[in-house]
RNA sequence: GGUGCCAUCGCCAAGUGGUAAGGCCGCAGCCUGCAAAGCUGCUAUCCCCAGUUCAAAUCUGGGUGGCACCUCCA
């Protein structure tokens, strides 16, 4: 297994602290709005990750977690006159919905930031006693940057205070521009926790620090997780932060490995909540199937940025439909996981640095032989019984083709348009047993104006969404 | 302004020192009553310039053109 470090820029081999045993955190949603195409590439990513190293036969404990406090759940709880935790909830278990829609396994450990409050009061203390971290008289704790040697090595960054200072609303109470929050108190109304420090409400990268240290960190371990994990955008300062309060509070470096995954871009422009140009995957499963919108967004390499686009997306499902219909011919035949040449060379491929392009490539391949075999073999037992455990692999290591085929063709039908599209091929069956063509051709073209495509086989007609 | 990434066929996209994967589209053919599906065949020397090397899309330097981060962000 290789992994591309983006903390060290190079491809490293991966090799865990316990053997067998694999960590890894990665940053999960802000529940204050629904998910977008963004957040479910990040999903998919990890969610492939997961796979390929338990297909390795790592045991993976995977945490994400759920960031159910922050500024702008809060201000939406008040816009709306409605509760923290209604709001929070609502989005959790619509991103779990959605989630699940695109094929992603839910994580081993899904912690929520209210849920780590003493963890988090636990490392702000550790990190005040040693002198990292400091109170100010507004009863804010700020991490003290200037306090950690390491500090901006993570994301190779030289310190621009001045840059800084213009671009960053600066309290005058902190010592260094630079100096993040971890505790900011506050005075108003809204909605506050207490806290040994004061009433307020933790900064945003506390979080994930205390959880790791909480779920994933053995006690003596040098890296508090083998892998960590999130959006490109998160390298700075986010996980520069995080590492920070890891690095200077624990006694363990926060991550052995870091993985960044790249963003999706909509017109070439980067998908954000500010540039309110967001695609939202509530929005997309209206139209495409689940499935489709997984391979779409799995088909291009994770690191790369990724430019949505619904001409590509069509193609994302024509290679999808043509795993589906391999599945068709074969139904209803037994299962079986043999070991096969393809899953081996379809293994290798994504254990290197998940080279999905690769792996397409392979799936490719190991299709037309099948399909050729099938076209000119069609009793051949062996190449049956391999191509289903082929499929089976695909369908557990890049979760393609985990759903009935027939029904997956009808995705977006309604069932009186099914009826009907029967109806009409059954009139157009008895057309052409009587030889009147003219006719037969008529009922397909009624049919095909459902939006459907209809294919002759011997085992009888079938129709397809196009 | 600082830091970093990228530039491969009409489009999408791998490959990162050994002589250009795959998909879409297109063309030709097989199959079909005709289609659809499936199958077969055909289609690039890798943004530009210079250098290193027996050998470069892959390394180095210089251009040009995109993009990202430096502020909440997957």
């Amino acid at each position: 297994m290789y992994i591309y470090d983006s903390v060290q820029k190079t491809k490293r081999k991966f090799i865990p602290q316990v053997q067998d045993k694999v960590t890894l955190y990665v940053c999960g949603p802000t529940v204050y709005d629904d998910a977008h195409l963004g957040h479910a590439k990040s999903a998919l990513v990890f969610d492939l990750l997961t796979r390929v190293l338990r297909a390795n036969n790592y045991d993976v404990t995977y945490a994400r977690n759920i960031t159910d406090i922050d500024d702008k759940i809060i201000k939406k709880a008040q816009e709306q006159k409605k509760e923290i935790k209604e709001i929070t909830n609502f989005y959790t278990n619509a991103f779990h919905k959605e989630m699940d829609a695109i094929g992603v396994t839910p994580p081993s450990i899904e912690p929520k930031a209210t849920e780590s409050l003493d963890a988090m009061f636990a490392l702000i203390q550790k990190l005040l006693d040693t002198g990292h971290a400091y109170k100010t008289d507004e009863g804010d704790v700020y991490f003290d940057t200037a306090s950690d040697s390491e500090y901006l090595k993570l994301s190779s960054r030289v310190q621009d205070d001045e840059d800084r200072q213009e671009r960053v609303e600066s309290s005058s109470l902190k010592k260094n521009p630079a100096d993040f929050a971890m505790w900011k108190s506050v005075k108003d109304e809204s909605i506050t926790f207490t806290s040994p420090f004061g009433n307020g409400r933790p900064g945003w990268h506390l979080e994930c620090s205390a959880m790791i240290e909480k779920h994933l960190a053995s006690p003596d371990a040098k890296f508090a997780v083998d892998i960590h994990g999130g959006g490109a955008d998160l390298l700075f300062p986010h996980h520069e932060n995080e590492a920070a309060q890891t690095r200077c509070g624990t006694n363990h470096t926060l991550a052995n490995y870091w993985i960044h995954n790249g963003f999706v871009n909509i017109n070439g422009e980067k998908m954000s909540k500010s540039l309110g140009n967001s695609f939202f995957l509530k929005d997309a499963l209206k139209e495409y199937d689940g499935e489709v919108l997984r391979f779409y967004l799995l088909s291009t390499h994770y690191r790369s940025n990724f430019n949505f686009n619904t001409d590509d997306l069509s193609i994302a499902k024509k290679r999808l439909d043509k795993i589906y219909r391999l599945k068709k011919r074969l139904f209803g035949l037994a299962q079986n996981t043999d070991a096969t040449p393809f899953k081996d060379k379809l293994l290798t491929a994504l254990s290197d640095d998940m080279n999905v392009s690769e792996a397409l490539a392979l799936i490719e391949d190991m299709l037309s032989v099948a399909n050729e075999t099938l076209d000119t073999q069609g009793k051949h037992k062996v190449l049956k019984k391999e191509t289903i455990a082929n499929l089976a692999f695909i369908e557990t290591i890049l979760g393609f083709g985990i759903k009935n085929p027939f029904e997956y063709f009808q995705f977006g039908i309604t069932t009186q348009t099914k009826k009907k599209i029967n109806q009409l091929i059954r009139s157009r069956d008895e057309a052409k047993k009587e030889k009147n063509f003219e006719l037969s051709d008529a009922i397909r073209d009624d049919i095909l104006a459902f939006g459907v495509s209809i294919m002759d086989t011997a085992q009888g007609t079938f129709w397809e969404k196009v």
